[in-house]
DNA sequence: TGCGTTCTGTGCGTTGGCGAACAGACCCGG
DNA sequence: CCGGGTCTGTTCGCCAACGCACAGAACGCA
């Protein structure tokens, strides 16, 4: 259980360099993240900024009605906080996990001091916000325009695509609220991707059973973001090999 | 004529300091951005970019299947080219000139040195980028879960909070594109708040006569992003005095 | 093993928005 | 002042998704 965690399983911080991951390495806290913890309140304070290697988190906006969509969802790939980086000191969004697992966390300060260096950090978290705007963007079209099934193969194979194995814990009640759907919605198009065989599911629990299937079905905003991930982040799965040695010493921060 | 033209029109470019606005002023282009032009093209490369001062330009997705939706508006409050300060070099989406009028443009070289300057101009532009998340995020929840009137109220509030006058030239047509939607849609829902006299409309122009009518009926969005842009910009629009003798030199070019 | 909770399936009626089609109104240019 | 193109108003059928309500199934805990 000790050589488990390693900040690398997350890609950003994996695409450091070494010097500046050195710097930060010493200040990165591995944290559990579990199913539901509220990492940002909509309209909070930022204190922190978050690399989740294990876990994802959704990302969404909640309307006084109480209503919500998830704008965007954030795993090993990337980390929480962009609006920190921006200079606004917080953000209407809400952040939830969705996929219980741990992470890395950050005092602001720490992260923006070496942002403000103005080298490979700023440049790199910047691409990555670049990638999370296109997705932002994409979601509101997909919102628009594509059927509740369609979107719903998006959100899988997203989810799917940040994980290791191919079975998400999650209740359609909880994929409804995160695609801002009714939860009737999920059970009919998940039953439909269920006949097809492409996936199984019992009480919590869905298993991708065939993915090329899904991608059959799924509307063109996937594959757009998945495209522009890679075009701008195409160098951050590099790195792996790195030594742990720096962290573990303050694993238990 | 001759003195019309001010890059201080623009909010953003207002709110330099007088050092890193006399460095660019003189790359500063006046043209003239045409109802219909085409800014970025989806995927393309980005040369310039643009501050608009007395143009609007409507920034979309376009899906194959050739339904798109509007993300975000930009004004004389904004500029176009985010995804060039972010380092991806083109971006997915489309930028249109959607009011006629004109704007600055700058070689995406002339913007890029400066930012990375790490001063101000990088500060402002961040803080310009997360109010522009804001304004895409809170459009994707509005796509899934408010009426198409509300969304037009949304959309004329907007775009009339960047236009000198209360008359806007637009036909449904247009509108229906930018929302995303049906032409009738827009039809049925212009003609309810012209039959409570929010607004009047003949062919191709729309004029608000009743701005406070039009805020009781709009949903949440409108306000959430006006609150946003107030929080992060409210320093932008102070400076108007500023000499305009630097620029009129180099307003040919 | 049994019980309560939570999750899933299903069946209503309702509705907002879609798609297509067409008539009338308006405007501009010749 | 006329005519053609464009914009707007309206209709009708259709369907996806909604909201609500409830029954059955699965699971977890005692």
């Amino acid at each position: 259980m000790s050589s488990v965690h390693d900040p690398n399983q997350n890609h950003l911080l994996a695409a450091l360099p070494d010097a500046e991951f050195d710097r930060l390495a010493p200040h990165l806290e591995l944290i559990p993240m579990l199913l539901g913890d509220v990492l940002y309140e909509s309209g909070g304070r930022l204190q922190h900024v978050y690399f989740p290697t294990t876990a994802i988190v959704s990302v969404h906006y909640v309307l006084e009605n109480g209503g919500s969509s998830e704008i965007a969802g954030v795993g090993n790939e990337g980390l929480l906080g962009v609006s920190l980086l921006m200079g606004g000191e917080s953000t209407p969004s809400r952040a939830v996990v969705q996929t219980g697992g741990h992470g890395y966390r950050l005092k602001a300060q720490f992260l923006m001091t070496e942002f403000n260096r103005a080298g490979p950090v700023l440049r790199l978290l910047l691409r990555y916000t670049q990638a999370l705007i296109t997705q932002m963007s994409q979601t509101a079209v997909c919102n628009r325009h594509h059927s509740v099934e369609q979107q719903l193969c998006r959100w899988l194979l997203l989810t799917l695509d940040r994980l290791p194995s191919n079975e998400l814990t999650m209740t359609q009640e909880l994929i409804a609220s995160m695609l801002g759907v009714r939860r009737e919605g999920v059970t009919e198009a998940a039953g439909k991707l269920q006949s097809h065989g492409f996936i199984r599911y019992r009480r919590g629990h869905i298993t991708v059973v065939d993915r090329a299937g899904l991608e059959t079905q799924v509307c063109e905003c996937y594959h757009v973001v998945k495209k522009e991930f890679a075009r701008l982040l195409s160098d951050v799965r590099q790195r792996q090999g790195r030594v742990a040695s720096k962290m573990t010493s303050n694993r238990a921060a």
